[in-house]
DNA sequence: ATGGCTGCTTTGAGCAGA
C-alpha cells in the first residue's frame, strides 16, 4: 500500500499532472492540499474516471485538501472530519478519513507569513489544536498525518540553514511544535530510511531555485509507532518538480506493508 | 537590495505563498 501528500498549488492548473502521475505510480492513498478549488469545481468526474474516491473540502482561491483512495484497493474513505473540532477555522485546511483500518489526516498547515506577525500566530494556535486533536487518537488508532506542514524541521532540511535561521518554517516555536507531533508518538516516516544529503520538497519559483536545489523539506507524511513498522520506503519524488508548469512542491511518499 | 515566480481574482494590479 502506497500513502501520499502532494500540495498542488491550484488542482485546476495541475489536474493533469495529478492523473499522469497516478497513472504511472501505484498511490493507494494521495493527500492533496491548495486545491484553491470550491467544491462544485472539484474534478471529482476525472479523478473518478481515473479510479479514484475522492473526499474534499475547498473554498475559492486559497487553501484547499483532499484525500483521493484508490477505489479498487483500499476503497471509499469513511468518517470524514472537516476541520479541527478543537479549532474554529473558515480556513479549509484540514480533512481526515479512515482509509483501509487507517486514520489519513490530510493537513495544510498555514505558512505563518513572517515570525511575529498575524499570519504566524494564527500558525502556531492552529498547530496547538491540531496537536490537541491528534494526540489523544494516536494510540488509539492507526495514523497516519500527512501534508504540507510548513515547517523544516531540522537544519538538514533545508538548503541554507545560516540564511534561514528563526525565519518562518525554520524558527523555533515551530520546530518545538513539530517535536511535539513526534512526542505524542508520530514518526517521520522520511527519516526512518536513509536518504540523500540536501533533500527537499519545496523549492522557490523564483531565482531557479529548482535547478539550484535551494529548498526546503516541509511536505511530511508522520505515522504511529504500529504503522511505522510496516513502512518499506519514504522518499520525495522530484520529477513532477521537473515538468513544464510545475507546482513548487514535490509530492512525499511512503510505502507499507500489508498489516 | 524585500525583488526575483506563479496562481488567483467580478481583467488587472494586488494578494499570498514559502
Amino acid at each position: 500500500m502506497h500513502i501520499a501528500t502532494w500540495n498542488v498549488n491550484s488542482l485546476k492548473v495541475r489536474l493533469p499532472q495529478v492523473l499522469t502521475w497516478l497513472a504511472a505510480h501505484p498511490i493507494d492513498v494521495l493527500c492533496l492540499q491548495e486545491t484553491k478549488l470550491i467544491d462544485e469545481r472539484f474534478p471529482e468526474a476525472e479523478l473518478s474516471a481515473a479510479g479514484y474516491v475522492s473526499a474534499f473540502s475547498g473554498q475559492p482561491t486559497y487553501n484547499g485538501v483532499a484525500i483521493l483512495c484508490r477505489r479498487d484497493t483500499v476503497g471509499i474513505p469513511t468518517e470524514v472530519v472537516h476541520g479541527n473540532p478543537l479549532f474554529a477555522d473558515e480556513q479549509k485546511r484540514l480533512i481526515s478519513a479512515t482509509v483501509a483500518g487507517i486514520r489519513v489526516v490530510c493537513a495544510y498547515f498555514p505558512n505563518g507569513q513572517a515570525v511575529g506577525s498575524d499570519k504566524y500566530d494564527y500558525k502556531l494556535r492552529w498547530i496547538d489544536a491540531l496537536i490537541d486533536w491528534v494526540s489523544p487518537q494516536v494510540a488509539t488508532q492507526p495514523i497516519a498525518l500527512l501534508g504540507d506542514f510548513n515547517i523544516a524541521p531540522a537544519a538538514e532540511d533545508v538548503h541554507d540553514p545560516a540564511a534561514w535561521e528563526g525565519q518562518v518554517l525554520c524558527s523555533e516555536p515551530e520546530r518545538e511544535r513539530f517535536r511535539k507531533l513526534a512526542a505524542a508518538g508520530l514518526i517521520d516516516a522520511f527519516r526512518q530510511f536513509p536518504q540523500a544529503e540536501r533533500s527537499f520538497s519545496w523549492w522557490d519559483y523564483r531565482q531557479l531555485g529548482f535547478r539550484r536545489n535551494a529548498g526546503l523539506r516541509i511536505d511530511h507524511i508522520m505515522v504511529d509507532q504500529t504503522t511505522a513498522t510496516r513502512l518499506v520506503g519514504c522518499r520525495i519524488d522530484r520529477e513532477p518538480r521537473k515538468l513544464p508548469q510545475p507546482s513548487d512542491h514535490a509530492p512525499v511518499l511512503a510505502e507499507l506493508r500489508s498489516a
